[in-house]
DNA sequence: ATGTTC
């Protein structure tokens, strides 16, 4: 994109004052090749949300910010209900919840080595993945409404994982004010079966080898060195949450008119004080358990198949983070501490050293932060870095971000071959579509490294460790 | 991302 239009803060931060109808600046944090390469469509979406009523500070882009539905995928944006501030369907994004977790494993790479078609056979006839794909468990309506209130505590209760792992999840796997009567009947229905799915796209459990440590104190923090054995399952909330996004843009688009000038329609949104803003408001919640649950029995699955092949090794839970939420925070701005509505759109919550939010054991360390790579290519673990707080409300990068469309990629490689060269580098696929395979080619995104490498440089995450792949189970 | 195009 063009820069003219910045006033440069620092060599990673990029301001963009405000001008016309925007209430606030907008900021991209980014290296100059990272923006650069961003579309022009990217400062025009940042500086749309930095239109919208009650938003605190500015419109933030993370240095994987690609352009979205309304709001950018790597968009960050706080609102104030007391100063008119809105909640927006597209500032979440469809895949309400989506996120990464990550589990140890206790192993090593020598162990797994020896074992590793065989892993990769095991967990793909464990983990039900792709459209469509249906789990084992069949919920009733009471069963469902359960869950979405209780998300992965509701999950523990039911016989998937344990108590420990509830204290590895933000809002301990379960975030208040869910409100399932607010969720639609066609939202229900679509999830009843797909429970414990892994979905499509660029979802995935990977079996990763940690590559390389960068901070041995965080990492130490972690439970990470080198050679250590991960699983990672990128994942969110299925048709429920795809749902839960379409009806609720389509009601935000018809409410517009009487209340807020957009704009951009794909920006609609609702006052966090309307009767719309709160059922809203409480259907993500619900979606954010539902994609909360669906991490923690893809983790029971992902148990159960380690077991078969490794009989004595435990799975705990590293971390579990999400990408795309609303949530209600308290966050200082200027000299005082206002409760606010923070929008992640692709991008993850990194509270830095001290926050009260964190388990004791991570609390000197900073949230760990679980960037998903593309397939094929490095994962990393970061750190919420000191400060983060003041940059960007808590919030860094999610992961290496597309760097050419699903049609772009299909024309240039079949997934067959991608399949075959991964394998010939030690990297074991098991998907039950070749076009998803080719859809998700690792050239089709950018490089992680440069966004990651921006991210530490622009003050948001410090880099803990790079993941590489073994065995990927892919939608 | 998505019962892969309301």
């Amino acid at each position: 994109m063009e820069l003219a239009k910045f006033r440069q803060r620092g060599p990673f931060e990029w301001v963009m004052p405000a001008t016309g109808r925007m209430r606030v600046p907008g900021v991209i944090y980014a290296s100059r090749d990272l923006i650069e390469a961003m579309d022009e469509k990217v400062a025009e979406q940042v500086a749309n949300v930095a239109s919208l009523p009650g938003i605190v500070g500015a419109s933030y882009a993370m240095p994987d910010a690609h352009w979205g539905y309304g709001f950018p995928i790597g968009g960050v944006a706080a609102f104030d209900a007391d100063e008119g501030g809105v909640v927006s369907a597209g500032g979440v994004g469809f895949d309400i919840s989506c996120g990464v977790r990550t589990l140890h494993t206790g192993l090593k790479l020598a162990d797994v080595e020896a074992a590793k078609a065989r892993l990769a056979d095991v967990l793909y006839a464990r983990i039900p993945a792709g459209i469509g794909s249906t789990g084992a468990l069949r919920l009733s309506a009471a069963g469902l409404d359960a869950m979405l209130h209780g998300g992965a505590r509701w999950a523990v209760k039911e016989g998937y994982g344990s108590e420990a792992d509830l204290a590895r999840i933000e809002e301990s796997g379960c975030v208040a004010g869910a409100d399932p009567s607010a969720v639609s009947d066609m939202a229900k229905k679509r999830q009843r079966d797909e429970m414990g799915t892994l979905g499509s796209g660029n979802h995935y459990l990977e079996v990763q080898v940690v590559e390389a440590v960068f901070d041995t104190a965080i990492a130490q923090a972690y439970g990470l060195a080198v050679g250590d054995v991960v699983v990672s399952i990128h994942c969110g909330s299925r048709g429920l949450g795809h749902q839960i996004g379409t009806d609720y843009l389509r009601e935000m688009v018809i409410a517009a008119p009487a209340g807020i000038a957009l704009p951009d329609r794909e920006l609609a949104c609702a006052p966090l004080k309307s009767k719309l803003g709160q059922r809203y408001l409480g259907a993500m919640r619900a979606g954010i358990n539902c994609a909360l649950a669906n991490r923690q029995i893809l983790t029971h699955l992902a148990r159960a198949a380690f077991a078969d092949v490794f009989p004595r090794v435990r799975l705990p839970l590293l971390y579990d983070v999400s990408h795309n939420t609303c949530k209600e925070e308290m966050h200082r701005v200027g000299e005082e501490r206002r409760r606010l509505f923070v929008h992640r759109k692709g991008a993850t919550r990194a509270f830095g050293p001290g926050h009260a939010e964190l388990p004791r054991e991570f609390r000197e360390a900073g949230q760990p932060v679980l960037i998903g790579g593309s397939m094929g290519t490095a994962s990393w673990i970061l750190a919420g870095a000191a400060g983060t707080e003041e940059r960007a409300f808590g919030s860094a990068c999610h992961g290496a971000g597309r760097a050419m469309s699903r049609h772009e990629a299909l024309r240039r490689w079949h997934g067959r071959n991608v399949v075959d060269e991964l394998a010939a580098r030690g990297i074991l696929i098991r998907s039950p579509s070749f076009r998803g395979v080719a859809e998700e080619a690792p050239l089709a995104y950018k490089d992680v490294g440069a966004v990651v490498e921006a991210a530490e440089q622009a003050g948001l995450a410090v880099k803990v460790a790079r993941l590489k792949p073994l065995v990927c189970v892919k939608g």
